[in-house]
DNA sequence: CTCGTCGTTGAAAGCGCTTACATGCCTGAT
DNA sequence: ATCAGGCATGTAAGCGCTTTCAACGACGAG
């Protein structure tokens, strides 16, 4: 089964263009002199003959993919989507291609160890950071811890989860819930630390963290679990936009009123969907999370150390209405509150 | 500059398990018969060195890449997400693993030829399929017409656009815009044929389309220039959900009433976030159009032909309230009896 | 007229792997 | 004991490219 390529290879070009491979590798890589005259023969050749470059042949060549790899859990939120558009875009300006590898449901092992012999660096998303294994490869883990020797690159999250827990505890709310499983990522066990310090420090203690996963429909569970009364808080601190939004919606909906009845703070910033009350969060650099990823894994590639600090990314508090703070008054609140998926009108 | 790999290859595994490259290659591939004690000494050889293969190597010598690529315009939104998780899905089942090429606003001609040089075969998003150019790799064009002789997969546009539009007419909305670039992609041009249908069916005649790109930020404009007075309507058909969802959500914000002033209407039904009122829309199998383009790929890689017709999945049509449905009780809307925190449901 | 230079080109040696094909060994049948 | 046959393994020929190094022709200087 004779398959990719149409079978004309670098010596087809050669022939046709009366030179020898050197001449046409040179042209194609503009490398080296050539005459001018050589090299429009070759273009010429290779534009009749639909050359199409063995990627492979070159690759071994030189002994570098031009590739990295990126393995991320899943792509549902534009979380994942930001964070892979900022390394896909830094990538190409590097001139690198990405292989993606999504985590999924299925045994990461062979994939991984199959991404890792196609590309010349990986970067991996710190949830997944237990498959690096003994990866040959440079590798940097993004938002999450890694194992010594590597690289990480994070977000900050401890004292950003003081500042936002704190902002709510000084609102008065006493019954603070953590939404956000901790032991999925590192990233949000971080922030459930800051989370209990920012009681501690008001001679607090904590609540235990309500586990869920990223997305919406566990949002709904957890309001759902809360209407039933089988939770109660008048604060809720979210792992992520999601489902902070989604609790709220469902919250809303039920005729409860947030902030008032329970605020509800999120984390990244990302849903470019604001909703009423706008959604306190925490912004995170998502898509220079990505890019300085790529930049990373550039650098390890041409030779640099890895840098045994962990490389932290500031984030941003951003003070909306669902912590129980007055909003700006440009974002007029409605006589019903009601949650829309919306946009702050544009400021005249 | 050395760089992937640690240099540790097949013949350093050979060596070091005692036996011939030959031999380690087969137990790696589980291809051929080995003897067990063979196969341990190499299994070992491999840990201890921590031999990763080079991939290029392998690629060169079966001639194929075993990947395939994506070429996508943004990521923005659910729908592309949606698209690219189905075919990595897909790809890694097939054992296939995936390079993503995003559009950007660079220009793609070379990054393309690159990508062509280093995977099998290529899927390509419709609006960008002028840039297959003559790749000698298999293609598919996926949501979007294909030049001749090359194959496309697409979800049914006109029949469901005709349908909708229809819907809309029938709850006596007279004055229809249709929101959305019919140049940017083929898909949006169906889908104002299937308006433009519609209204003709009635006798009457279809407004010229709004052009406006697929973001949410795209969907605020329109909606200021409805509420501004420029643009006039009492039902608006949406390229796709995201702008539906802006639109309501502004226009709602502005004090409009969705349906009750202007149905709005979109497309996708990929938006997991609902709202009040529901948004009535065109189901799409995206998920399915991304695995169905990775399993095409497969085959033509195979060696099989290429369709001669454009595969098209079958839509469904989603009534919910923002067409001036009555929307379905499955959910409460506000005005139902509510239930508080304090207060347990019956239930359970 | 000879020689050194420069600009251009080609020959050839890998890069690390797969895979016929050949080889050698052991077994059971003769 | 001999030999066919099967199993396990090794040998070696590529796969299509890059890149070093040598060679070549032309040309100006000595």
């Amino acid at each position: 089964m004779r398959v990719s390529g149409n079978g004309v290879t670098i010596y087809s070009v050669a022939e046709r263009a009366g030179v020898s491979i050197a001449t046409v590798s040179r042209v194609l890589q503009d490398s080296g002199v050539v005459s001018e005259r050589a090299r429009r023969q070759v273009l010429e050749a290779v534009e009749e003959l639909d050359y199409v470059p063995s990627g492979a042949a070159r690759s071994l060549a030189v002994r570098q993919h031009d590739t990295y790899g990126l393995l991320l859990p899943e792509l549902s939120g534009p979380y994942y989507s930001e964070l892979l558009v900022g390394f896909e875009t830094r990538a190409g300006e590097l001139g690198r291609g990405v292989m993606l590898l999504l985590g999924g449901a299925r045994d990461l092992a062979k994939p991984f160890s199959t991404l890792a012999s196609r590309v010349d660096a990986i970067c991996v998303f710190g949830g997944l950071a237990a498959h690096i294994g003994r990866s040959t490869r440079p590798v940097v883990v993004v938002a999450g811890g890694a194992p010594p020797g590597v690289e990480a690159i994070t977000a900050e999250n401890v004292d950003s989860a003081h500042e936002l827990t704190d902002h709510l505890l000084a609102h008065g709310r006493t019954r603070l819930l953590f939404v956000g499983d901790t032991t999925a990522a590192p990233d949000v066990l971080e922030r459930y630390e800051g989370f209990t310090q920012a009681h501690e420090d008001r001679g607090l203690r904590a609540a235990e963290p309500v586990h869920v996963e990223f997305r919406e429909r566990d949002g709904i569970v957890v309001a759902e679990r809360l209407l039933a009364g089988d939770l109660a808080a008048d604060g809720l601190v979210c792992c992520n936009d999601e489902v902070a939004l989604a609790i709220m919606a469902r919250l809303t909906d039920a005729g409860m009123d947030v902030p008032d009845d329970v605020a509800v703070v999120g984390w990244d910033d990302v849903m470019t969907a604001r909703v009423r009350p706008g959604l306190t969060t925490v912004r995170q650099p998502v898509h220079q999370l990505g890019a300085l990823a790529a930049d990373r894994l550039h650098e390890l590639v041409g030779g640099a150390p890895p840098r045994a600090t962990r490389h932290v990314l500031p984030t941003e508090l951003v003070i909306r209405g669902s912590c129980g703070c007055e909003e700006h008054a440009d974002r007029p609140r409605r006589s019903h509150p009601q949650t829309y998926l919306s946009t702050p009108p544009p400021r005249k």
